[in-house]
DNA sequence: GCAACATTTAGATAATTGTCTAATTATCTT
DNA sequence: AAGATAATTAGACAATTATCTAAATGTTGC
């Protein structure tokens, strides 16, 4: 699991917005273009960030590249946060461990 | 709330480094120092963004600088990745929006 | 108040990242 | 096969980030 890519692909806020517009359904590279202030190519990069971290998947279709968001992942990184945290929510100093 | 902040903070491996130590408890500057091969100052300047994103909480005690974890915006935290991905596993096609 | 200690801040540098333009690859249509 | 379209890759550059050394700040104990 390469937690570190999944969590630079995080970090930029234009993949977060791409992951965002994905949620609505498959785009192609075109389409998420036009709604970026961006070329092509540096969405490009992006979307190649974003696959390598696995958060997105690619299909052909045609002349057009079509990205979807790739959900299973979504588990792992909701796994990945809750191991980098503790799991009560403020702890009161007396309280011992409760339920998961 | 700071979500940029928080998933920049994040995407560093020594600084998830240091909050998975601080689930043991709360440690001094100095602690955390002595767990990484790395100058005061570095940790020091990782330290200003885990608390630039809110993450961890300082408490001078004495000579002193005692990082904690903020707890609470775990749960932004969470959030923020839920909200970034369909609650769905795989939507398929046909399915109108379910809940929330 | 001074010396020792713990940590941060300042300033410099190297590595990484985000963006661009130009060139390339892949597919479709004729 | 040639031309048009969709997207990626290559190469360059500016901005950001991680790290270091050196200096500064804050705290304790004499």
């Amino acid at each position: 699991m390469k937690q570190q890519e999944v969590f630079r692909a995080m970090a930029d806020p234009t993949r977060r917005a791409i992951l965002k517009r994905l949620q609505g359904g498959a785009l192609s590279a075109g389409e998420i273009g036009a709604l970026f202030d961006m070329t092509a190519a540096s969405l490009s990069h992006h979307f190649a960030v974003l696959k390598k971290a696995d958060l997105v998947r690619t299909e052909r279709r045609g002349r057009y590249i079509v990205y979807s968001l790739n959900n299973s992942v979504f588990e792992d990184l909701a796994r990945m946060v809750f191991d980098l945290f503790p799991l009560k929510e403020n702890p009161p100093r007396g309280s011992s461990g409760g339920k998961r």
